[in-house]
DNA sequence: CAACAGTTTAGAATAATTATAATATATAAT
DNA sequence: ATTATATATTATAATTATTCTAAACTGTTG
């Protein structure tokens, strides 16, 4: 899905009926410039902040678990307490930034290709991903 | 710490009293040739298998906690529905068999270093840590 | 306009983790 | 050794995130 799509269309297309909270939570999570990393959360305040009626918390479960089972949403692991969703679904890397707990992609050409060596037998690999945890440099501040 | 320690003394000199349960859980978690992958209800599993008397279920926690505190464990964020724990406290790399949902660990030759390129302005890079997810390769199989 | 499957919703249920507060234990002080 | 103190364990309650339930509602099809 991408910005400024005919968000009806798209979810029909996909086997989805275009309610008008998912084309909502469509809006909110695709009509973007930069990839959007989000915990439920984050969207359930995001949604009442934009919206006068308001979408049920299961709603927005079901939704976010509906768009990630037709491809459109990546769940990824980082803090054991907290579980993000991610609106770019190819591998890719990332920054983790432990300050204020954002995630940031990473481009291609920032991380040089990984080169794993091992490889278990009976087993394919699936992906190769990277996480750089980052934090502010203390260094040269009292 | 490592394989057959005396773990009274360990315990001790790390600010931890040596309790019994202290101790049994020390011993089931660093009495091993190899790196220790662990959930918490693996952890309390292999406690009321291998232990008579029963630990409880919040000590399991505090004392995963305390030795996690103190820099004995280190928590693993693979699966955003499962909170693995870690008897390898270094930064190093995972394989996660997406079949078994088992971690194994990575040693330093077994991928090459990663090569991060970009940097963000007042952030040090705390670790790069690399994920590859496995699963069985159906090709040859019907 | 039916008719029907799919969706939303409030609220209940579940499960993992953390908090509470009484009891027990380890260590330090006498 | 006995006592005093800080720490730790425990059963149980509370909290939190997520999923389930079942009734009401809506989108689609004919
Ligand atoms: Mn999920
Ligand atoms: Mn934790
Ligand atoms: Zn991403
Ligand atoms: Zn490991």
């Amino acid at each position: 899905m991408l910005k400024n799509m005919n968000f009806i269309e798209k979810l029909r297309e996909t086997g989805l009926r275009p309610t008008k909270q998912r084309v909502k939570i469509c809006e909110i999570l695709f009509n973007r410039e930069k990839t959007f990393h989000f915990t439920i959360n984050d969207l359930a305040k995001k949604i009442s902040e934009e919206l006068n009626e308001k979408i049920s918390l299961a709603t927005v479960y079901n939704t976010v678990h509906a768009l990630q089972k037709k491809g459109y949403l990546k769940e990824i692991s980082i803090n054991s307490h907290k579980s993000y969703f991610d609106t770019n679904t190819s591998v890719h890397h990332h920054f983790y930034d432990e300050d204020t707990q954002q995630l940031i992609d990473c481009d291609e050409n920032e991380i040089e290709t990984v080169n794993v060596k091992k490889n278990i037998t009976g087993k394919k690999i699936n992906s190769v991903e990277v996480l750089v945890r980052v934090a502010s440099d203390n260094q040269n501040q009292n």
